[in-house]
DNA sequence: GAGGCCGTTTGATCCCGATCAATTGCCGGC
DNA sequence: GCCGGCAATTGATCGGGATCAAACGGCCTC
């Protein structure tokens, strides 16, 4: 039971932040203010929010955020751009846990400790909105209202973690996948984007390990999805054709509707 | 791919709280308090712990504590006994999401809406402590303290659950029953049992359920750790024969200690 | 445009765990 | 003690996805 993480061991390419000329200092103003969690917090707190706030130079693709076992510095919520969670194992191999879109926050689960859990890297060129850690510690100790909005946040996530963990390692590969697109779509969807026709920023490799497939079933799957007129693939593109029968292939293995199963609730993430 | 869950439908038994006449009324008197996260906040706040806290009688095996969807009402910790934690896929299958042993809370995932995500349930007779949820959210409020407390507790569960979605589905069938007996026997030890020589409160059918394998996996793979000296099985009790072994077997699949894994790091959950 | 690299697709075979089926063992009632 | 019912074990077979291997195709360099 070897060899499923087609393994891609990590360099690491380190970068100081790089704080942008960019004039657009207010949340307010910004396009994904209504997914973020800015949205959910008083305006004085928002002041304090845009005081704190740093928002970096673009990552290039591959670019990383922060690394595992690196000091927590910034709470960070991607503005533009995909980035890519992950673990490393002993054997050091990578294991994919996440994608994240933009307007969801990066890094959730290191908060108990000082250091990140795991990894995270740019899958493209990507735009971030930086907090320093301190700042955002000293607006939780003053702000009960942002205090009950990060238990939310964390609450919900957990809630979903715990769903994905019901599901991934019950569910045949069709359904993983099928379970997989349409939660690209639905987020998309939600930026406004098109549902139906969308590009994934990560690679098959990635789509695999985070399924916890084969490189070889994620293709074969693609396929067949394809044969059956459900979908259309072509390369990085995909295509949703008929979403109807995709989802009922998403409800194979196990009930439950895509509403829940791999799908952002509101500002975070997985998935 | 179907038959995952050999079902369990399940009937609802509920009752009103009936609270026992029991005098320990002081956290700090709890033989749990160690484990407890009551520990970690100040007097005060256990003084108002204290005094909106209330101890139900001994829930009877299979008796439910809360239900899937029914209303938030009071925040739970185990004080004796063991609990089970399940969702009801479409179907109406039974999946186990986890076991919750002495000190741990119930629930945390409720907490983003106002109803339950999903059901527990007494695996064996049981004591709980009931905080009224309006009371905590009251505390919490006023505490920021409490709140990191809380945040530090979902954070941790956050990423033992991720880390547990990382593995599930990716191992194979030895290592999930290895990982899953020391598990028990970590959280054991840490209430003063013997790690060594102890009876699992779930059937097999909760353990395979929770593990994504059938119950005569399970049952096969007890056997045969049992036919390698490794552990010794006899029922519901369970004895580990050689730790050193179980834990290689634990590694495999995938790498990470046994440390994290399936395990339990403060006063927190899953299982 | 030729060649090479790398990500992806497709094919053939194997193995683990699911499935189906039968047996054993445990416990409670009478 | 005997019997009925359910949990657990053990056996035989099947299938989905991993594994090994090869071919394809896009993209970059020269």
């Amino acid at each position: 039971m070897r060899g499923y993480y087609q393994d891609r061991k990590v360099m690491s390419k380190r970068k100081g932040l790089r704080e942008t000329g960019d004039n657009e200092t207010r949340c307010e103003d910004c396009a994904l203010f209504s997914l973020c969690f800015a949205q959910e917090i008083s305006c004085e707190e928002r002041d304090e929010l845009n005081r704190v706030l740093k928002r970096r130079q673009p990552l290039a693709k591959n670019e990383h955020i922060f690394h595992g076992g690196q000091q927590l510095k910034t709470v960070t919520v991607v503005r533009s751009g995909s980035v890519k969670s992950y673990q490393i194992s002993q054997e050091g191999d990578e294991i994919v846990s996440g994608f994240y879109l933009p307007g969801e926050i990066i890094g959730l689960d290191g908060f108990s400790g000082e250091t990140h859990p795991g990894f995270a890297v740019a899958l493209e060129e990507s735009r971030t909105c930086d907090i320093p850690f301190r700042d955002f510690m000293r607006m939780l100790d003053r702000s009960p209202k942002l205090n009950q909005v990060m238990l939310k946040l964390l609450s919900e996530e957990m809630a979903e973690t715990r769903e994905l963990l019901l599901v991934v390692g019950r569910l045949d590969a069709r359904t993983r996948v099928a379970l997989f697109l349409l939660s690209m779509s639905r987020r998309l969807a939600r930026r406004n984007q098109d549902p139906n026709q969308f590009r994934l920023t990560m690679d098959r490799r990635d789509i695999a390990n985070y399924l916890g497939l084969t490189i070889e079933t994620v293709s074969r799957t693609l396929s067949a999805l394809q044969r059956d007129d459900i979908i259309a693939v072509r390369g990085k593109m995909v295509q949703i054709i008929d979403r109807r029968t995709l989802q009922e292939q998403a409800q194979q293995g196990v009930g439950g509707d895509d509403s829940a199963m791999l799908t952002s609730r509101s500002a975070n993430q997985s998935g």
